[in-house]
DNA sequence: ACGCGCCGTTCGGTATACCAGATGCAAAAT
DNA sequence: ATTTTGCATCTGGTATACCGAACGGCGCGT
Protein backbone atom coordinates (compact mmCIF):
# COMPACT_ATOMS: atom_id res chain seq x y z
CA UNK A 1 0.00 0.00 0.00
CA UNK A 2 1.71 3.70 -0.73
CA UNK A 3 0.56 6.43 1.01
CA UNK A 4 -0.67 7.84 -1.92
CA UNK A 5 -3.38 10.53 -1.82
CA UNK A 6 -6.48 9.85 -3.80
CA UNK A 7 -9.91 11.48 -3.84
CA UNK A 8 -12.31 9.04 -3.76
CA UNK A 9 -14.20 8.68 -7.75
CA UNK A 10 -17.64 10.17 -7.11
CA UNK A 11 -19.92 7.64 -6.09
CA UNK A 12 -23.04 10.00 -6.01
CA UNK A 13 -24.13 9.05 -10.25
CA UNK A 14 -27.81 7.89 -8.52
CA UNK A 15 -30.27 9.37 -10.39
CA UNK A 16 -32.31 9.85 -7.62
CA UNK A 17 -29.89 12.64 -5.86
CA UNK A 18 -29.62 14.03 -9.72
CA UNK A 19 -33.43 14.38 -9.61
CA UNK A 20 -32.66 16.01 -6.00
CA UNK A 21 -30.80 18.86 -7.45
CA UNK A 22 -32.42 19.41 -10.61
CA UNK A 23 -35.66 20.12 -8.84
CA UNK A 24 -34.13 21.80 -5.89
CA UNK A 25 -32.45 24.39 -7.71
CA UNK A 26 -35.42 24.52 -10.08
CA UNK A 27 -37.11 25.72 -6.94
CA UNK A 28 -34.68 27.94 -5.66
CA UNK A 29 -34.45 29.93 -8.95
CA UNK A 30 -38.53 30.55 -9.42
CA UNK A 31 -39.69 33.46 -7.61
CA UNK A 32 -42.33 31.54 -5.82
CA UNK A 33 -44.50 34.40 -4.98
CA UNK A 34 -45.78 35.93 -8.38
CA UNK A 35 -46.96 32.27 -10.33
CA UNK A 36 -49.92 30.79 -9.96
CA UNK A 37 -51.02 28.38 -7.49
CA UNK A 38 -51.24 25.73 -10.08
CA UNK A 39 -47.99 26.54 -11.42
CA UNK A 40 -47.02 25.23 -7.68
CA UNK A 41 -48.20 21.75 -8.14
CA UNK A 42 -45.27 19.05 -9.18
CA UNK A 43 -47.03 15.74 -10.82
CA UNK A 44 -44.57 12.77 -10.38
CA UNK A 45 -45.66 11.50 -13.97
CA UNK A 46 -44.87 14.85 -15.73
CA UNK A 47 -41.35 15.42 -13.90
CA UNK A 48 -40.41 11.63 -14.61
CA UNK A 49 -41.16 12.51 -18.28
CA UNK A 50 -39.24 16.40 -18.65
CA UNK A 51 -36.39 14.39 -16.74
CA UNK A 52 -36.16 11.25 -18.38
CA UNK A 53 -36.72 8.98 -15.65
CA UNK A 54 -38.79 6.90 -14.02
CA UNK A 55 -41.42 7.74 -11.36
CA UNK A 56 -39.03 5.79 -8.32
CA UNK A 57 -36.31 8.16 -8.56
CA UNK A 58 -38.65 11.10 -8.50
CA UNK A 59 -40.54 10.41 -5.22
CA UNK A 60 -37.28 9.53 -3.65
CA UNK A 61 -36.50 13.28 -4.17
CA UNK A 62 -39.81 14.71 -3.15
CA UNK A 63 -39.86 12.84 -0.52
CA UNK A 64 -36.20 14.56 0.98
CA UNK A 65 -37.27 17.90 -0.31
CA UNK A 66 -40.17 17.31 2.07
CA UNK A 67 -38.61 16.49 4.73
CA UNK A 68 -36.38 19.71 4.45
CA UNK A 69 -40.11 21.96 3.89
CA UNK A 70 -39.41 22.53 0.46
CA UNK A 71 -42.39 20.73 -1.13
CA UNK A 72 -45.77 20.15 0.92
CA UNK A 73 -47.08 16.53 0.50
CA UNK A 74 -50.92 16.45 0.48
CA UNK A 75 -52.23 12.76 1.38
CA UNK A 76 -53.34 11.11 -2.22
CA UNK A 77 -52.93 14.55 -4.24
CA UNK A 78 -50.26 15.51 -4.60
CA UNK A 79 -46.83 17.46 -4.03
CA UNK A 80 -46.57 21.48 -4.05
CA UNK A 81 -43.76 23.92 -4.08
CA UNK A 82 -44.18 25.24 -0.58
CA UNK A 83 -44.59 28.77 -0.33
CA UNK A 84 -43.59 30.22 3.20
CA UNK A 85 -45.82 32.22 5.00
CA UNK A 86 -44.61 34.96 6.34
CA UNK A 87 -45.02 33.22 9.99
CA UNK A 88 -43.16 30.74 9.17
CA UNK A 89 -40.20 32.47 7.52
CA UNK A 90 -40.01 33.92 11.00
CA UNK A 91 -39.95 30.63 12.64
CA UNK A 92 -37.09 29.36 10.23
CA UNK A 93 -35.01 32.44 11.05
CA UNK A 94 -35.81 31.40 14.89
CA UNK A 95 -34.55 28.07 14.80
CA UNK A 96 -31.89 29.35 12.94
CA UNK A 97 -30.74 32.08 15.69
CA UNK A 98 -31.10 29.22 17.83
CA UNK A 99 -27.98 27.20 15.69
CA UNK A 100 -25.90 29.87 14.94
CA UNK A 101 -25.40 31.25 18.30
CA UNK A 102 -24.69 27.67 19.69
CA UNK A 103 -22.21 27.15 16.82
CA UNK A 104 -20.65 31.01 17.87
CA UNK A 105 -20.62 29.46 21.36
CA UNK A 106 -18.35 26.39 19.79
CA UNK A 107 -16.38 28.33 17.85
CA UNK A 108 -15.32 30.59 20.44
CA UNK A 109 -14.09 27.55 22.26
CA UNK A 110 -12.74 25.64 19.96
CA UNK A 111 -12.03 27.18 16.66
CA UNK A 112 -7.96 27.32 15.26
CA UNK A 113 -7.53 31.18 15.76
CA UNK A 114 -6.33 30.46 11.91
CA UNK A 115 -10.19 29.70 11.55
CA UNK A 116 -11.63 32.37 12.66
CA UNK A 117 -9.12 34.78 10.81
CA UNK A 118 -10.50 33.36 8.03
CA UNK A 119 -14.36 35.19 8.79
CA UNK A 120 -12.71 38.59 7.89
CA UNK A 121 -11.25 37.71 4.87
CA UNK A 122 -15.03 37.06 3.37
CA UNK A 123 -15.25 40.44 3.70
CA UNK A 124 -11.88 41.45 2.85
CA UNK A 125 -12.77 43.11 -0.45
CA UNK A 126 -15.69 44.64 0.51
CA UNK A 127 -14.59 48.60 1.70
CA UNK A 128 -17.11 51.18 1.95
CA UNK A 129 -18.84 52.14 -1.11
CA UNK A 130 -18.20 48.79 -3.11
CA UNK A 131 -21.16 47.22 -1.16
CA UNK A 132 -23.98 49.25 -2.62
CA UNK A 133 -22.41 49.01 -5.94
CA UNK A 134 -22.49 45.01 -5.79
CA UNK A 135 -25.28 44.14 -3.39
CA UNK A 136 -25.79 40.45 -4.47
CA UNK A 137 -22.19 39.82 -4.14
CA UNK A 138 -22.31 41.36 -0.57
CA UNK A 139 -25.76 39.13 -0.17
CA UNK A 140 -23.63 35.91 -0.92
CA UNK A 141 -20.82 36.89 1.41
CA UNK A 142 -23.30 37.64 3.86
CA UNK A 143 -24.52 33.90 3.79
CA UNK A 144 -20.67 32.55 3.21
CA UNK A 145 -20.53 34.08 6.53
CA UNK A 146 -23.43 32.84 8.34
CA UNK A 147 -22.37 29.46 7.04
CA UNK A 148 -18.88 28.91 7.76
CA UNK A 149 -19.40 29.65 11.65
CA UNK A 150 -21.72 26.92 11.67
CA UNK A 151 -18.62 25.03 10.11
CA UNK A 152 -16.42 26.12 12.14
CA UNK A 153 -18.37 24.83 15.13
CA UNK A 154 -16.96 21.61 14.08
CA UNK A 155 -20.21 19.99 15.24
CA UNK A 156 -21.35 17.46 12.15
CA UNK A 157 -25.00 17.21 13.42
CA UNK A 158 -25.28 20.84 14.27
CA UNK A 159 -23.91 21.64 10.20
CA UNK A 160 -26.35 18.92 9.31
CA UNK A 161 -29.79 20.27 11.05
CA UNK A 162 -28.87 24.08 9.34
CA UNK A 163 -28.45 22.46 5.93
CA UNK A 164 -31.75 21.82 6.04
CA UNK A 165 -32.77 25.64 6.42
CA UNK A 166 -30.02 27.03 4.70
CA UNK A 167 -31.92 27.21 1.91
CA UNK A 168 -34.70 29.32 3.28
CA UNK A 169 -32.46 31.44 4.88
CA UNK A 170 -30.74 31.85 1.26
CA UNK A 171 -33.95 33.51 -0.27
CA UNK A 172 -34.91 35.51 2.87
CA UNK A 173 -31.39 37.55 3.22
CA UNK A 174 -32.15 37.54 -0.90
CA UNK A 175 -35.30 39.71 -0.44
CA UNK A 176 -34.05 41.85 2.67
CA UNK A 177 -31.18 42.86 0.70
CA UNK A 178 -31.50 46.71 -0.35
CA UNK A 179 -32.08 48.91 2.27
CA UNK A 180 -28.91 51.07 2.81
CA UNK A 181 -29.79 51.36 6.70
CA UNK A 182 -29.71 47.66 7.29
CA UNK A 183 -26.22 46.52 5.63
CA UNK A 184 -24.44 49.45 7.48
CA UNK A 185 -25.68 47.84 10.67
CA UNK A 186 -25.24 44.34 9.23
CA UNK A 187 -21.57 44.57 8.41
CA UNK A 188 -20.66 46.74 11.68
CA UNK A 189 -22.41 43.26 13.38
CA UNK A 190 -20.22 41.00 11.56
CA UNK A 191 -17.12 42.90 13.03
CA UNK A 192 -18.35 42.41 16.42
CA UNK A 193 -19.02 39.22 15.67
CA UNK A 194 -15.52 38.40 14.46
CA UNK A 195 -13.72 40.16 17.63
CA UNK A 196 -15.61 38.46 20.12
CA UNK A 197 -14.75 35.02 18.87
CA UNK A 198 -11.23 36.35 18.55
CA UNK A 199 -11.69 37.05 22.13
CA UNK A 200 -13.01 34.03 23.06
CA UNK A 201 -16.25 35.33 24.75
CA UNK A 202 -18.41 32.50 24.01
CA UNK A 203 -21.09 34.60 26.16
CA UNK A 204 -20.83 37.31 24.20
CA UNK A 205 -20.66 35.84 20.29
CA UNK A 206 -23.44 33.46 21.38
CA UNK A 207 -25.14 36.79 22.17
CA UNK A 208 -24.46 38.71 19.43
CA UNK A 209 -25.49 36.33 16.70
CA UNK A 210 -28.43 35.12 18.24
CA UNK A 211 -30.19 39.16 18.62
CA UNK A 212 -28.05 39.66 15.21
CA UNK A 213 -30.40 36.76 13.59
CA UNK A 214 -33.15 37.52 15.95
CA UNK A 215 -32.71 41.61 14.50
CA UNK A 216 -33.67 40.03 11.02
CA UNK A 217 -36.74 38.71 11.99
CA UNK A 218 -38.07 41.79 12.96
CA UNK A 219 -36.88 43.51 10.09
CA UNK A 220 -39.07 40.96 8.01
CA UNK A 221 -41.77 41.03 10.39
CA UNK A 222 -41.69 44.91 10.14
CA UNK A 223 -41.00 44.84 6.30
CA UNK A 224 -42.22 41.95 4.56
CA UNK A 225 -45.75 42.40 3.88
CA UNK A 226 -46.75 40.95 0.83
CA UNK A 227 -46.30 37.81 1.39
CA UNK B 1 -76.68 18.71 6.09
CA UNK B 2 -77.47 17.16 9.90
CA UNK B 3 -75.31 18.25 12.63
CA UNK B 4 -74.33 15.01 13.32
CA UNK B 5 -71.30 14.51 15.32
CA UNK B 6 -68.78 12.76 13.58
CA UNK B 7 -65.03 11.80 13.99
CA UNK B 8 -62.74 12.18 11.79
CA UNK B 9 -61.78 8.20 10.41
CA UNK B 10 -58.23 7.30 10.32
CA UNK B 11 -56.49 9.21 7.62
CA UNK B 12 -53.40 7.89 7.73
CA UNK B 13 -53.75 4.08 7.05
CA UNK B 14 -51.10 4.59 4.09
CA UNK B 15 -48.56 1.28 4.71
CA UNK B 16 -45.58 3.27 4.34
CA UNK B 17 -46.51 5.47 7.50
CA UNK B 18 -46.90 2.35 9.02
CA UNK B 19 -43.99 0.58 7.92
CA UNK B 20 -41.95 3.61 9.44
CA UNK B 21 -43.96 3.53 13.08
CA UNK B 22 -43.22 -0.23 13.13
CA UNK B 23 -39.75 -0.18 12.25
CA UNK B 24 -38.63 2.90 14.22
CA UNK B 25 -40.36 1.06 17.12
CA UNK B 26 -38.01 -2.04 16.32
CA UNK B 27 -35.21 -0.10 16.62
CA UNK B 28 -35.80 2.09 19.57
CA UNK B 29 -36.59 -0.81 21.35
CA UNK B 30 -33.49 -2.82 20.35
CA UNK B 31 -30.13 -2.45 23.14
CA UNK B 32 -28.27 -1.72 19.89
CA UNK B 33 -25.02 -1.93 21.97
CA UNK B 34 -25.14 -5.89 22.37
CA UNK B 35 -25.83 -7.10 19.00
CA UNK B 36 -23.35 -8.43 16.22
CA UNK B 37 -22.64 -5.81 14.02
CA UNK B 38 -24.25 -7.97 11.08
CA UNK B 39 -27.64 -7.87 12.95
CA UNK B 40 -27.58 -4.07 12.56
CA UNK B 41 -28.25 -4.97 8.45
CA UNK B 42 -31.12 -4.01 7.22
CA UNK B 43 -32.26 -6.00 3.90
CA UNK B 44 -35.36 -4.76 1.91
CA UNK B 45 -36.27 -7.74 0.40
CA UNK B 46 -36.40 -9.28 4.29
CA UNK B 47 -38.35 -6.74 5.89
CA UNK B 48 -41.15 -6.49 2.88
CA UNK B 49 -41.40 -10.12 3.56
CA UNK B 50 -41.62 -10.07 7.38
CA UNK B 51 -44.40 -7.39 7.35
CA UNK B 52 -45.99 -8.56 4.21
CA UNK B 53 -45.86 -5.79 2.01
CA UNK B 54 -43.98 -4.75 -1.58
CA UNK B 55 -40.63 -3.16 -1.15
CA UNK B 56 -41.69 0.18 -2.23
CA UNK B 57 -43.59 1.38 1.59
CA UNK B 58 -39.96 0.01 3.05
CA UNK B 59 -38.05 2.24 1.17
CA UNK B 60 -39.62 5.31 1.89
CA UNK B 61 -40.26 4.09 5.41
CA UNK B 62 -35.93 3.82 5.56
CA UNK B 63 -35.33 7.18 3.24
CA UNK B 64 -37.23 8.75 6.39
CA UNK B 65 -35.35 7.08 8.89
CA UNK B 66 -32.21 7.86 7.61
CA UNK B 67 -33.06 11.68 7.81
CA UNK B 68 -33.55 11.28 11.17
CA UNK B 69 -30.37 9.46 11.48
CA UNK B 70 -31.69 6.22 12.81
CA UNK B 71 -30.47 3.76 9.97
CA UNK B 72 -27.61 5.00 7.70
CA UNK B 73 -27.75 4.24 4.00
CA UNK B 74 -24.69 2.75 2.01
CA UNK B 75 -24.71 3.30 -1.28
CA UNK B 76 -25.36 0.13 -3.42
CA UNK B 77 -25.00 -1.71 -0.44
CA UNK B 78 -27.78 -1.37 1.61
CA UNK B 79 -29.78 0.01 5.47
CA UNK B 80 -28.07 -0.30 8.35
CA UNK B 81 -29.44 0.65 11.94
CA UNK B 82 -26.91 3.62 13.20
CA UNK B 83 -25.04 2.96 16.26
CA UNK B 84 -24.19 6.52 17.52
CA UNK B 85 -20.53 6.61 18.47
CA UNK B 86 -20.32 8.81 22.09
CA UNK B 87 -19.11 11.82 19.62
CA UNK B 88 -22.33 12.21 17.70
CA UNK B 89 -24.14 11.49 20.83
CA UNK B 90 -22.50 14.59 22.04
CA UNK B 91 -23.17 16.47 19.13
CA UNK B 92 -26.88 15.62 19.24
CA UNK B 93 -27.02 16.76 22.86
CA UNK B 94 -25.79 20.13 21.60
CA UNK B 95 -28.20 20.51 18.90
CA UNK B 96 -31.05 19.80 21.54
CA UNK B 97 -29.25 22.50 24.06
CA UNK B 98 -29.23 25.26 21.13
CA UNK B 99 -32.93 23.95 20.20
CA UNK B 100 -34.61 23.73 23.42
CA UNK B 101 -32.57 27.04 25.50
CA UNK B 102 -34.20 28.81 22.13
CA UNK B 103 -37.78 27.57 23.33
CA UNK B 104 -37.25 28.57 26.67
CA UNK B 105 -36.69 31.90 25.41
CA UNK B 106 -39.84 32.25 23.64
CA UNK B 107 -41.41 30.50 26.33
CA UNK B 108 -40.78 32.74 28.70
CA UNK B 109 -41.68 36.12 26.29
CA UNK B 110 -44.89 34.56 24.44
CA UNK B 111 -46.37 31.20 26.99
CA UNK B 112 -49.54 32.02 28.77
CA UNK B 113 -49.00 31.84 32.30
CA UNK B 114 -51.16 28.79 32.90
CA UNK B 115 -49.24 26.75 30.52
CA UNK B 116 -45.85 27.07 32.29
CA UNK B 117 -47.83 26.12 35.18
CA UNK B 118 -48.66 22.86 33.59
CA UNK B 119 -44.94 22.40 34.14
CA UNK B 120 -45.16 22.19 37.69
CA UNK B 121 -47.68 19.35 37.86
CA UNK B 122 -45.48 17.15 35.32
CA UNK B 123 -43.24 16.50 38.66
CA UNK B 124 -45.79 16.75 40.45
CA UNK B 125 -46.09 13.01 41.96
CA UNK B 126 -42.69 12.75 42.02
CA UNK B 127 -42.04 13.37 46.19
CA UNK B 128 -38.87 13.00 47.48
CA UNK B 129 -37.88 9.01 47.99
CA UNK B 130 -40.51 7.93 45.50
CA UNK B 131 -38.08 9.49 42.71
CA UNK B 132 -35.62 6.46 43.47
CA UNK B 133 -38.09 3.59 43.54
CA UNK B 134 -39.90 4.65 40.38
CA UNK B 135 -36.65 5.62 38.03
CA UNK B 136 -38.36 4.98 34.35
CA UNK B 137 -41.39 6.76 35.28
CA UNK B 138 -39.18 9.67 36.82
CA UNK B 139 -37.39 9.75 33.12
CA UNK B 140 -40.10 9.37 31.61
CA UNK B 141 -41.35 12.71 33.67
CA UNK B 142 -37.85 14.00 32.89
CA UNK B 143 -38.30 13.58 28.87
CA UNK B 144 -42.27 14.94 29.02
CA UNK B 145 -40.83 18.08 30.81
CA UNK B 146 -38.08 19.16 28.30
CA UNK B 147 -40.44 18.18 25.40
CA UNK B 148 -43.20 20.62 26.95
CA UNK B 149 -40.80 23.27 26.79
CA UNK B 150 -40.36 22.57 23.10
CA UNK B 151 -44.39 22.74 22.57
CA UNK B 152 -44.86 25.70 24.62
CA UNK B 153 -42.56 27.52 22.28
CA UNK B 154 -45.36 27.54 19.77
CA UNK B 155 -42.90 27.34 17.40
CA UNK B 156 -43.84 24.73 14.99
CA UNK B 157 -40.27 24.90 12.84
CA UNK B 158 -38.32 24.76 15.93
CA UNK B 159 -40.67 21.63 17.46
CA UNK B 160 -40.67 19.54 13.97
CA UNK B 161 -36.49 20.24 14.14
CA UNK B 162 -36.34 18.81 17.47
CA UNK B 163 -38.74 16.36 16.66
CA UNK B 164 -36.21 14.44 14.62
CA UNK B 165 -33.65 14.02 17.23
CA UNK B 166 -36.25 13.38 20.09
CA UNK B 167 -35.52 9.65 19.74
CA UNK B 168 -31.74 9.87 20.25
CA UNK B 169 -32.29 12.26 23.19
CA UNK B 170 -34.61 9.42 25.05
CA UNK B 171 -32.13 6.70 24.47
CA UNK B 172 -29.61 9.03 25.90
CA UNK B 173 -31.29 9.62 28.83
CA UNK B 174 -32.33 6.19 29.45
CA UNK B 175 -29.12 5.48 29.72
CA UNK B 176 -28.10 7.80 32.22
CA UNK B 177 -30.73 7.25 34.87
CA UNK B 178 -29.45 6.01 38.08
CA UNK B 179 -27.01 7.79 39.42
CA UNK B 180 -28.48 9.52 42.51
CA UNK B 181 -25.90 12.69 42.09
CA UNK B 182 -27.51 13.53 38.74
CA UNK B 183 -31.55 13.28 39.38
CA UNK B 184 -30.76 15.21 42.48
CA UNK B 185 -29.43 17.99 40.71
CA UNK B 186 -31.88 17.47 37.51
CA UNK B 187 -34.73 18.33 39.47
CA UNK B 188 -33.43 21.36 41.42
CA UNK B 189 -32.11 22.54 37.69
CA UNK B 190 -35.54 22.04 36.82
CA UNK B 191 -37.51 23.87 39.33
CA UNK B 192 -34.94 26.70 38.65
CA UNK B 193 -35.83 26.62 35.11
CA UNK B 194 -39.90 26.76 35.63
CA UNK B 195 -39.13 29.63 38.17
CA UNK B 196 -37.36 31.81 35.52
CA UNK B 197 -39.78 31.11 33.20
CA UNK B 198 -42.60 31.75 35.44
CA UNK B 199 -40.57 35.15 36.46
CA UNK B 200 -40.79 36.08 32.62
CA UNK B 201 -36.61 36.20 32.44
CA UNK B 202 -35.62 35.04 29.05
CA UNK B 203 -32.17 35.20 29.00
CA UNK B 204 -31.97 33.32 32.10
CA UNK B 205 -34.49 30.39 31.03
CA UNK B 206 -32.37 30.21 28.15
CA UNK B 207 -29.30 30.07 29.87
CA UNK B 208 -30.34 27.53 32.80
CA UNK B 209 -32.04 25.26 29.81
CA UNK B 210 -28.57 25.36 27.76
CA UNK B 211 -26.34 24.75 30.82
CA UNK B 212 -28.61 21.70 32.41
CA UNK B 213 -28.40 20.25 28.24
CA UNK B 214 -24.30 20.88 28.35
CA UNK B 215 -24.14 19.58 31.93
CA UNK B 216 -25.62 16.30 30.29
CA UNK B 217 -23.07 16.66 27.70
CA UNK B 218 -20.34 16.17 30.35
CA UNK B 219 -21.96 13.46 32.24
CA UNK B 220 -22.03 11.25 29.21
CA UNK B 221 -18.81 12.23 28.01
CA UNK B 222 -16.86 11.79 31.48
CA UNK B 223 -19.23 8.76 32.39
CA UNK B 224 -20.29 6.83 28.94
CA UNK B 225 -17.26 5.29 28.08
CA UNK B 226 -18.79 1.97 26.68
CA UNK B 227 -19.48 3.21 23.35
C1' DA C 1 0.00 -24.29 -0.66
C1' DC C 2 -1.09 -19.82 -1.97
C1' DG C 3 -2.79 -16.10 -4.75
C1' DC C 4 -5.43 -14.46 -8.50
C1' DG C 5 -9.22 -14.05 -11.43
C1' DC C 6 -13.59 -15.80 -13.07
C1' DC C 7 -18.41 -16.51 -12.22
C1' DG C 8 -22.63 -17.04 -9.71
C1' DT C 9 -25.41 -14.90 -6.23
C1' DT C 10 -27.21 -11.15 -3.72
C1' DC C 11 -29.27 -6.85 -3.16
C1' DG C 12 -29.99 -1.98 -3.92
C1' DG C 13 -31.50 1.14 -7.87
C1' DT C 14 -34.73 1.80 -11.48
C1' DA C 15 -38.62 1.07 -14.48
C1' DT C 16 -43.27 -0.16 -15.01
C1' DA C 17 -47.77 -2.15 -14.30
C1' DC C 18 -51.75 -2.02 -11.37
C1' DC C 19 -54.97 -0.24 -7.86
C1' DA C 20 -57.85 2.99 -5.50
C1' DG C 21 -58.95 7.64 -3.71
C1' DA C 22 -60.08 12.22 -5.40
C1' DT C 23 -61.74 15.50 -8.75
C1' DG C 24 -64.50 17.52 -12.18
C1' DC C 25 -67.81 17.48 -15.64
C1' DA C 26 -71.96 16.28 -17.64
C1' DA C 27 -76.37 14.43 -17.73
C1' DA C 28 -80.52 13.59 -15.37
C1' DA C 29 -83.87 14.58 -11.93
C1' DT C 30 -86.45 18.00 -9.37
C1' DA D 1 -82.20 26.81 -13.34
C1' DT D 2 -80.24 24.34 -9.64
C1' DT D 3 -78.82 20.34 -7.49
C1' DT D 4 -77.40 15.73 -7.44
C1' DT D 5 -75.44 11.62 -8.95
C1' DG D 6 -72.69 8.78 -11.63
C1' DC D 7 -68.88 8.24 -14.75
C1' DA D 8 -64.47 9.26 -16.86
C1' DT D 9 -60.09 10.38 -15.65
C1' DC D 10 -56.24 12.03 -13.21
C1' DT D 11 -52.79 11.00 -9.86
C1' DG D 12 -50.56 9.22 -5.86
C1' DG D 13 -49.75 4.62 -3.40
C1' DT D 14 -48.28 -0.08 -3.94
C1' DA D 15 -46.57 -4.24 -6.08
C1' DT D 16 -43.39 -6.33 -9.05
C1' DA D 17 -40.14 -7.16 -12.76
C1' DC D 18 -35.60 -6.09 -14.36
C1' DC D 19 -30.77 -4.41 -14.33
C1' DG D 20 -26.24 -3.93 -12.91
C1' DA D 21 -22.86 -3.29 -9.24
C1' DA D 22 -20.71 -5.49 -5.29
C1' DC D 23 -19.45 -9.53 -2.73
C1' DG D 24 -17.93 -14.24 -2.07
C1' DG D 25 -16.69 -18.79 -3.23
C1' DC D 26 -14.52 -21.88 -6.34
C1' DG D 27 -11.13 -23.39 -9.40
C1' DC D 28 -7.15 -22.62 -12.08
C1' DG D 29 -2.43 -21.33 -12.41
C1' DT D 30 1.98 -20.79 -10.35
Amino acid sequence: MTTLALGNIRPDTSIAARVYGEIRSAITATNLYDIAEADLRLDERELAARLGVSRTPIREALLRLEHEGLVRAMPRRGYAIARKSKAELLEIIIVWAALESMAARLVAQNAPSGAIASLREIFASFDGERIAAHLDEYSEANLRFHWRIIELSGCDTLQRTAEGILIHMRSIRHRTIGEKKRFERSIVDHMHIIESLEARNAELAERLVRDHALALATHVDANDNDL
